[in-house]
DNA sequence: AGATGAGATATGATGCATCATATTTCGAAA
DNA sequence: TTTCGAAATATGATGCATCATATCTCATCT
């Protein structure tokens, strides 16, 4: 047995199509209520049914997928009260997150916010919705990522898929909410004012939580 | 499509072997380093490998367990640095189920918490310690059943099982470090009171944490 | 129209064969 | 003894068949 042991990441037919299913949440290429079959996909993406499976076996781990039954695999309507919990468990997190990174940031992390703003403001511009969807996450997700924190990364990565139908449906028809809260998280970074960040990025979920608390229909149940 | 689609919970090969192995690995029934093969522990189950593989793809998902190469997964050693960001965010999570629970215990509740304690004073007595891990963490997952917090409780799990061969080995001759910090506590519950509560479970984690430090080898490596 | 039940069909779980390639073993050379 | 390379073996990924049972369809009855 030796110590420090590596890990790696390889690449195969169902990470790939796990990918391929996260991105399409993500961009709300599917509704709360719809139905996957592992037949029909593995068909569309030209794979045998194994990679397919494990990747939607993977995705109702992570909780983005349900089993409404053993036959019924479905994109779950989350409730009212597990938004609130998820925006709750994310104040937390996201907050140690631009914190830790905010005594970490350097000029390249820096630039590549404003980068991912910019491209931001193009798309919003553009009426590119699923690309301001995506450049929107990829901003919450450099803090992780900038903190040097894996495990967090992760464990908001999960988060965020939950949320993805429903945050894709809120913002469905674009709006400066996605944008406009990372410019004071940019400027608190830029400083490396680290309570300037977690409030932030604080502000940031209560904001974007209001505009989805207002524009969603939830399930009631839990 | 309808509202309040309901989740439910199937129990399949795949999931009772997975919960196998979770148990295992919690026990400290392996070390880091081991090295596990889908045909052999098919075997060992009695099962074809196909649950096997699902279990051990989780596993692998749930970072507690690596792929050292695409044909050898073991269980991870890990860093100082990774054990070090668990509890961090352990800190700010299990404080947020701390809170949460102090608000919404009832007295059934309590009565549960006391027995879990008072059954690790007495697997601590005769020396199970393997049992006294299992009530430690009993204990600790309590707090996010009782706060209503599915989601964090599935997060909290998690990042238990990555640390699980880790506490396992640190607390291989058990100590009171499991139970001591529990007291306080559940005295904190008992008065309903959300900050004693969220003091008493970042002081077991800091006080646990202290023992895990000074009695662990840590992969040198992230 | 709605409800019910039977039969047909579909679905994910499981088993197991095959494949690509990773790993181990073993013999020879240094 | 150690090192190296080739061959043998093993391993997880993948494909696909089969199974148990979930779901759908359709006919009949109220």
């Amino acid at each position: 047995m030796t110590n420090g042991l590596q890990t790696i990441e390889h690449e195969n037919l169902s990470s790939k199509v796990y990918g391929a299913l996260c991105d399409a949440i993500i961009k709300g290429q599917f509704q709360p209520g719809d139905r996957l079959k592992i037949r029909d996909l593995a068909q569309t993406l030209g794979t045998s049914v194994t990679p397919v499976r494990d990747a939607i076996l993977r995705l109702t781990h992570d909780e983005a997928l349900i089993f409404l039954s053993p036959r019924d695999i479905r994109i779950p309507m989350i409730s009212r009260a597990r938004y609130l919990e998820i925006r709750t468990i994310r104040l937390r997190l996201e907050s140690l997150a631009a914190e830790t990174a905010a005594r970490l940031v350097t000029d390249t992390d820096l630039a590549r916010l404003q980068d991912l703003i910019a491209r931001n403001e193009q798309a919003l511009s553009s009426g590119n919705t699923a690309l301001g969807l995506e450049l929107n996450q990829a901003f919450h997700f450099e803090l992780p990522a900038i903190a040097q924190m894996p495990v967090l990364y992760g464990t908001l990565r999960r988060l965020w898929l939950q949320m993805g139908p429903l945050v894709a449906s809120a913002y469905s028809a674009g709006g400066r909410t996605m944008i406009d809260p990372h410019y004071p998280l940019l400027t608190a970074l830029k400083n490396r004012d680290p309570a300037a960040a977690a409030a932030a990025i604080q502000a940031d979920i209560l904001s974007g939580g209001e505009h989805i608390l207002h524009s969603s229909a939830f399930s009631d149940r839990e």
